[in-house]
DNA sequence: ACACCCATGTAAGGTGTTACATGATTAG
DNA sequence: CTAATCATGTAACACCTTACATGGGTGT
């Protein structure tokens, strides 16, 4: 799609926790261009230019090894739920491993929170305790809720059912059909099935 | 105190959302002292080299013109744990106003994402929904915490006993015992009660 | 006619991080 | 003695945001 489009979608389905500036990206659809991993194709439908991209096979390969691969950073709040908003093009156990390690990423900060908490605990104000404490549910809850996601990453269909807006349930289907797609499976295939080609499944797509 | 002293307590205190490096707090100083907010004393105990700062009255003054201003940016996450880790040291009414201005925006931002998925929902997949779902959660419980606090600003001693975890009850002790305090109030005078030089109560100071 | 969305891009500037450089002191 | 901690700083760089510049289309 257009840089323009591109944005507008980004920003209504991550808009949550990531948003992006024409500043930025333009000059990246320029860099991912320049690197092989984009192809345009210039439309004038109307008199008015239109960059159309599209994901070439270095693109998509490229999209693969930046997902399958996540380093400490990845861990962090906003760059873990960028990465789940895609994870149905993960191979399954890479999904599991990733959530477990954001779990033991939280569990250890919980941790080291709860001990410098302990420290200053009484010289600390009312106002700063709340917030710690806040800051502790929070972590808690995050917990809890990956807790459900790697449950029913494991189970199978059978989530925990007596979550009043649970979904997990749901984690099974409308993902992607492929068994284990790994990307170097087959570098040599132009077309990916694993990328929807067809609408009414308009998840984030790369 | 010096400022790798400064950084410690810094990352004690706020390290949950906020970390502070060497490299951006080191300039700040300087440029602090540059404006004549900080004065330094140094100190040379063991031939060791030493900075120990101190905020002068033109310093305090920024600190509270500083933190009784509120914009826009100041309504966002970490912006505003961070204003919140210094409330005793505004005036109530600005207090429960933060409070209020930060309970709206996060409800028009609830009401956005609800918006937003209302609109996109049939065509995200398991986990995108999962996702959105939790962020939604999240800013629910959020301002019910913020709930919990402006009513205990309001209503004195007497928060929401149920929650479990709460010290809404406590909010209002621990605070600085002045009435109003006003950085304008008397600009001649050189110290300013307001900031307790005792230790014991250490809540992070300016 | 006017405002507003579509559409693309650049340039300046702010902000902070990483890495480096340096050296004293203390605990094991 | 040696590793860690105390202590201060600088420079390069990455990264993104804001503001600007430009122009076609669409609705009222």
């Amino acid at each position: 799609m257009s840089g323009y489009e591109l944005k507008k979608q980004l920003t209504v389905k991550l808009g949550a926790f990531w948003r992006v500036s024409f500043g930025s990206l333009y000059p990246c659809l320029k860099r991912l261009l320049a690197d092989g991993a984009l192809e345009v194709e210039e439309t004038h439908f109307t008199s008015r230019k239109k960059h159309v991209y599209r994901l070439t096979g270095r693109g998509e390969q490229l999209f693969f090894e930046l997902l399958e691969s996540a380093d400490l950073r990845d861990l962090e709040q906003d760059r873990f739920s960028l990465r789940l908003a895609f994870f149905r093009y993960l191979r399954p156990e890479t999904r599991l491993d990733q959530l477990e390690r954001r779990r033991g990423y939280l569990q250890a900060r919980l941790a080291h929170l709860r001990a410098c908490m302990r420290a200053v605990r009484d010289r600390l104000d009312a106002y700063t305790l709340e917030l710690m404490d806040h800051g502790l549910d929070e972590h808690e809850r995050e917990i809890a809720w990956l807790d459900r996601l790697i449950a029913a990453e494991r189970g199978g269909a059978r989530g925990d059912a007596r979550a009043s807006r649970s979904r997990s349930a749901a984690l099974q289907a409308d993902t992607v059909p492929e068994g284990p797609g790994r990307p170097a499976q087959n570098p040599t295939t132009p077309r990916d099935p694993r990328l929807p080609a067809q609408a009414g499944q308009a998840a984030p797509s790369p």
